[in-house]
RNA sequence: GUGGGCGUAGCUCAGUUGGUUAGAGCGCCAGGUUGUGGUCCUGGAGGUCGCGGGUUCGACCCCCGUCGCUCACCCCA
């Protein structure tokens, strides 16, 4: 024994295992099928990057580039970040491979930060998403908020709501600020205290402020949507107009403003009513026209999705919902072994060949031991072989799941076996 | 970075105004006769009471520090 003191995972991370796990793999497979029926490819990109790939895309005044980031010199003196989010990577992907368009990509991928954990936030976080690149079809913003939209309802939430805005392109958005800027000007005294210093900065931030003092003053200010210019307008109304089609209910929140600076146009945000903390954004994205260039790519527009793990399967908790989409995996087959030979492990092998999920027990543990485990496995059928059944060439099949206690077991003939159990575990 | 709450078995917790061998439920292991689970019964293993210091005849309990967890602000997924 040591005397020092254990480890443990880092602040803010936290081990997925055993039954937590389940769920997991139940959620991945599932958005991995989503985006697969819309045409999405997985994208496996570096969990580091040169820092600049961060601090150029999600802009240097965020308060992720600033203060957020996990950057660390490795032993040539480059300057890396750990990803603090999913987006960026894919572009400088798309741009050192210039692939053809339009480029859509879906990805998991964990996400770092460097900030005080609370309910539903962590410093190793992972992110579910996807990307299109190449083309500025409001069409695509429809496809991709759509998939979100299914994706959610496949999982099996209700109490949502998806809230929607246009950032405008880079013209109208920054003729926008200046009216902005101009209206905050003349009532910084009337904003809260933080926002009072530091309005000048980042101006959009004050909108979606939450204090009263903030919302009392931007009620009166001036809207971007009200100030598009007529592409942007044009592209916005399709892209409402499309989803409406789907019967997609996107409440128009002009107060929207996500934190990144790459966005431009659409950018919507699912908001969860069963979170009642203030972290109770599920997903969101938007449209990035400007990202590809700003990181050194030829101009072309993008647009994105993305969405917290750990933060659904907290949603999930707190909407009662407890089969997270019917993909708990347990096992179709137990083995419970009293001979101690060979035999067993030959069967195992066999029966995993064809397919089946079987587990044993091992350390040559007492019949009514390997019972337990078989009934705790979940399994649907326990196969027993002992030295009767051994000398027999049959094993005996015992059903795990038969609600009563009669005992619904038989003999089988090993050389008929794969053929029972085609027959007994293909229906459920 | 700032502030609140909490750290007792693997898990969830109890522990009387500080008093001697620290408890429960669940989980785990083994039994309940002759090879068989889910209910039930019996027994067992398992704890430096987060860590360090202080007060005291005596600390799980009081004080200080520290680390960790948690919740909130900020920002986001």
């Amino acid at each position: 024994m040591s005397d020092t003191p254990p480890f443990k995972a880092p602040i803010g991370t936290h081990d997925v295992l055993g039954a937590e796990s389940a769920r997991w793999e139940g959620l991945i497979a599932t958005f991995a099928n989503f985006a697969h029926r819309y045409g999405f490819h997985l994208a496996i990109t570096p969990m580091f990057e040169d820092v600049g790939v961060f601090k150029r895309g999600i802009g240097e005044e965020s308060d992720v580039a600033r203060k957020e980031m996990y950057v660390f010199q490795d032993r040539g003196e480059r300057t890396y970040a750990l990803r603090p989010e999913g987006t960026a990577p894919i572009v400088r992907a798309f741009i050192q491979h210039n692939p053809t368009t339009p480029f859509k990509a879906w990805y998991f991928t964990p996400a770092f930060r460097y900030e005080r954990p609370q309910a539903g936030r962590y410093r190793q976080h992972h992110q579910l998403g996807v990307e299109v690149l190449g083309t500025e079809d409001p069409m695509l913003d429809v496809e991709v908020v759509s998939l979100a939209q299914r994706f959610f309802e496949g999982i099996g939430l209700h109490r949502f709501r998806l809230l929607i805005n246009s950032m405008g392109d880079a013209q109208c958005r920054a003729d926008y600020v200046v009216l902005l800027r101009d209206f905050l000007a003349h009532h910084a005294d009337e904003l809260c205290d933080e926002h009072a210093k530091v309005w000048s900065e980042n101006p959009l931030r004050v909108l979606d402020c939450k204090n009263e003092r903030c919302i009392a003053v931007t009620n009166e200010a001036p809207m971007l949507i009200d100030h598009l210019c007529d592409a942007c307008r044009v592209h916005f109304d399709a892209v409402r107009g499309g989803l409406r089609a789907l019967g997609i209910d996107a409440t128009l929140e002009p107060r929207l403003v996500r934190g990144f600076d790459y966005y431009s146009r659409t950018t919507f945000e699912f908001i969860s009513d069963a979170l009642d903390g203030a972290q109770n954004a599920i997903g969101g994205g938007g449209r990035y026209d400007g990202l590809v260039e700003q990181l050194g790519g030829k101009p072309s527009s993008g647009i994105g999705f993305g969405s917290g793990v750990e933060r659904l399967l907290l949603t999930l908790d707190a909407e009662g919902i407890k089969d997270d989409a019917g993909l708990r995996r347990d096992l179709d087959i137990f083995l419970v072994d009293t001979v101690g030979t060979d035999a067993p492990v030959v069967l195992l092998d066999r029966l995993r060949h064809e397919g089946y999920s079987v587990d044993r027990s091992y350390d040559q543990r007492s019949m009514k031991a390997q019972m337990k485990l078989a009934d705790k496995s979940g399994a649907r059928l326990a196969l027993l072989l002992g030295p009767q059944e051994l000398a027999a060439g049959e094993v005996t099949m015992r059903d795990l799941r038969s609600g009563d206690f009669g005992a619904t077991q038989d003999r089988v003939a090993q050389v008929d076996l794969l053929a029972v159990l085609a027959q007994r575990l293909k229906v459920t």
